[in-house]
RNA sequence: UCCUCGGUAGCUCAAUGGUAGAGCAUUCGGCUGUUAACCGAAGGGUUCCUGGUUCGAGUCCAGGCCGAGGAGCCA
């Protein structure tokens, strides 16, 4: 009987049985008449064994001259071991070579250190390596954590445009893009399309990635980047704050309900993920400003934060901090403003701990039609690439709020990662569109 | 866009203005329990590019290209 495919991850409820293993050369050591290949799947790396008087001497020659990579389908059988860091090893009978890697084009990541030019120019093999496969499947948990919580809620998915006529927020940061005769730019977010999205579902958001021609340089910028938005009619500010708290805090339960093994991969502290717990901490712009200066920051009422005072306010609490009522100068036109201070804007950031910065954008929208009418004029936009927009607020205006949440950030928080370009398969950067 | 640092073997890095080196990777040899194994040997170089100074430049000077870290802006 032919023995059966079996993955690694699966292999402790083999043992003894005579099992297949399909996938990789990760590493090989050698020892005499001993060869300790060490393969991987994808779903885990397994030790195996191979013992020159157990096996046919071509057996043998055929392991001992594998190299890094190379293919393989191994046969043999799982045998706990104190020995090996995954509990069993793999006494290996026969392997058949799929493609060996040829040595004159040896595979170009060892298991040494490399530079982080030479990493990004071999992402497509670098995601091979065990803490970036350890990334991929945080990143896994986090958006299906996300999209299982607005589902489990009653939202409804509905997507938003990847090409679109105009600018949410202003045309600098925009990619434009030839569309037939005429131009187009990459969506930077779905928001005004959501809020079409929420009068016709009530409780909506959508997924997909987002676009931002910034000239950005820093450890936490893509120009390309995923963002999860929800839209909620009938909301105000106060509605989407809890959203916002409840959604964080339930991916991190998840993540450490399920990703525990690649967390440890990362050594990430998990004691900091596990006092994530609503209610956050809440700050109003004022006090946040008061805070700041007080610790020696030069900002000053009506500016926006830098990233060195999202680090500071963020290091004055153990789980993330949610900021609101903003000036509405630094905001976005469609904001609404504070009834009983209209310099203020009803909105929020929400700020990760540890200095990963804002991960969450959001509030409520501006729903009088004049007034929103009047800032589009202000903000110089032409009147009719909006006039879509404006009939949201013709036609059964309601008051309502959402925001964003970048992936990205939340996966490097979530990681505890240095830089956003290890938290995406193939991150698009200032100066990185290959591979 | 601005500021700072860097570019030498496939990779990570050394090298007072005076013969370009090590570790890993690759090839060959040794080892029956290795954990980024270890031990021995071999092969491997347009020192990012262009120009300049000098008897002589990887090293000094000028310009350019590429990359990294940070700022501003943002999620």
């Amino acid at each position: 009987m032919e023995a059966a495919v079996v993955e690694i991850r699966d292999i402790a409820g083999h043992a003894g049985q005579e099992v297949v293993i399909q996938g990789w050369l990760y590493n090989l050591r050698e020892s005499g008449k001993l060869l300790f290949p060490l393969f991987r799947d994808g779903t885990g790396v397994i030790q195996g064994v191979v013992v020159k008087a157990a096996v046919p001497p071509e057996v043998f020659e055929r392991v001992k001259g594998l190299t890094q990579e190379s293919s393989v389908r191994v046969t043999g059988k799982p045998r706990a071991d104190q020995r090996a860091p995954g509990g069993f090893e793999l006494d290996v009978s026969e392997v058949e070579v799929i493609q060996r890697v040829p040595p004159e084009h040896p595979y170009p990541i060892t298991p040494k250190e490399h530079g982080v030019e030479f990493l990004m120019d071999h992402r497509h093999l670098w995601l091979r390596s065990a803490r970036q496969r350890a990334i991929l499947g945080v990143r896994h948990e986090i958006i299906k954590a996300t999209r299982d919580f607005f589902d489990n809620r009653g939202f409804t998915l509905v997507d938003t445009p990847i090409f679109t006529p105009a600018a949410c927020e202003g045309t600098t940061t925009l990619f434009e893009v030839g569309y037939f005769d005429e131009k187009a730019y990459l969506t930077q977010s779905g928001q005004l399309y959501n809020e079409a999205a929420a009068m016709a579902v009530g409780k909506t958001y959508c997924f997909g990635p987002t676009f931002r021609a910034e000239k950005s340089k820093t450890r936490r910028h893509l120009t390309e980047f995923w963002m999860v938005e929800p839209e909620v009619a009938f909301a105000h500010l106060d509605d989407v704050c809890k959203l916002a708290e409840e959604l964080v805090a339930s991916i991190v339960e998840k993540v450490l309900e399920k990703r525990r093994p690649e967390l440890k991969v990362l050594e990430r502290d998990v004691a900091k993920l596990e006092s994530v717990k609503v209610p956050f901490a809440r700050l109003r712009y004022d006090d946040a400003v008061k805070i700041l200066q007080e610790k020696g920051s030069e900002i000053q009422w009506g500016g926006d934060f830098g990233a060195t005072d999202e680090t500071i306010l963020s290091e004055q609490f153990d789980r993330p901090v949610l900021v609101t009522h903003y000036p509405a100068q630094v905001k976005a036109f469609y904001m609404a403003t504070d009834p009983e201070r209209p310099e203020l804007a009803l909105c929020v950031d929400m700020l990760a701990p540890e200095g990963y910065g804002e991960i969450v954008g959001g509030g409520e929208r501006l729903a009088d039609y004049d007034e929103l009418l009047r800032r589009v004029h202000h903000e110089g936009l032409p009147q009719e690439s909006f006039e879509w927009y404006l009939d949201l607020r013709r036609y059964g205006n309601v008051p309502h709020a959402g925001f964003g949440m970048g992936i990205e950030r939340a996966v490097a928080w979530i990681c505890g990662l240095d830089h956003v370009r290890e938290t995406i398969p193939f991150p698009r950067m200032l100066y990185r569109l290959k591979p």
